[in-house]
DNA sequence: GTCTATATTGCGATAGAC
DNA sequence: GTCTATCGCAATATAGAC
């Protein structure tokens, strides 16, 4: 095992592994040894099997940042909500973990949660919230629409669309050749949903 | 303590810190020790850890059953999509622990899963999809909703408001108070969505 | 920087007393 | 039916060789 191949090689197993099963699910021994290290590689780089988790959340949450470029993107709120919607979808094809430790934080939070998990959702809710605040202000959307309740119906179809998959996958194919209808759909049902 | 008592004492236990740190995140020494009975009763009762779990999961997906008297309760579509709200929403306030054990084990499948909770799901949204294809037939609801897409939409707005209290306390109150108003607003906005 | 071997603690399950 | 005491095993973390 080469240097370099070590530390990201426990990152690679520890996101997989972790996401599939929780930090309470998984021990160090699985760990190195699904990475081809020993088992004390995971006290080296990370000082213990919760550090590596914590990196590992991190690494995770990263992308979440990316929300201030949608909120830039157009002064329309409907442009905003459809990219919103579009990079949410796109994200758990191209993090297809990140959806198990972001629920499963919210679920389960272990002592990571306060610092890395709660403010990225907490920001990306609020800039959603704004989001409509503003095309209510518009006139776009209806008066009685509270933003942040239809910030988290938005959040919340497109996160149960694929939250669900496991109790589903005999009612409908989650297939990424049917995002784009799907972001059609939810994009079409949340704005006339809330429009006036 | 008394015969009657271990039993329920520990399913009481075991619901609420199996709700709030899965299955490996708690231990039979905390359960036996939280219901005041000696760490032998669980597999005396349950068989074990995993049969003391798998209990607790049945006895919170019960009351799933209820979605056919929802099913019944109205020829319109819309007033089945609004009892479906309610109910769900009243669920998340007489069964607090259910939706940590509903979203844990989609995030987190145990053994138990293919059994207790994917058909108790799938059914809720088989129904609701039904729903929906039937407001299409009527013409309440537009040709080019997917029926499926649609009750995902429904499911995942009003259990993710429940979801994401965590991370979300900052910015809305979670009150049962509000809980009339959040079932107005979401059974509008998805209405209204799906509508012509 | 990576390994093996081990220290220490905690786990779930159960034997046997009462 | 419930308890205490203990077995056997796996957990994490680390000491020390290379």
């Amino acid at each position: 095992m080469t240097k370099a191949d070590c530390r990201g090689k426990l990152m690679e197993v520890g996101t997989r592994l972790f996401a599939e099963r929780g930090l309470y699910g998984v021990g160090v021994r699985e760990l190195s040894q699904a990475a081809g290290a020993s088992i004390s590689m995971i006290s080296y780089y990370f000082g213990g099997k919760e550090g590596l988790y914590a990196a590992v959340l991190a690494e995770q949450f990263g992308c979440f940042d990316q929300i201030d470029e949608i909120r830039q993107q157009g002064a329309d709120p409907r442009a905003v909500i459809e990219g919103y919607t579009r990079w949410t979808i796109r994200r758990h094809r191209t993090h297809p973990y990140l959806l198990r430790f972001y629920t499963g934080e919210l679920t389960n939070p272990t002592p990571f949660f306060p610092t890395i998990v709660a403010p990225a959702i907490e920001k990306v809710i609020r800039i959603l919230a704004e989001v409509v605040a503003e095309g209510v202000e518009r006139g776009d959307f209806r008066r009685d629409v509270k933003p942040v309740n239809a910030a988290l119906a938005l959040a919340g179809m497109v996160n149960y669309f694929f939250l669900s998959i496991l109790a589903t996958e005999t009612l409908i194919s989650h297939s990424p050749d049917q995002d784009e209808q799907l972001i059609r759909q939810y994009v079409t049902i949340f704005t006339r949903g809330i429009g006036v």
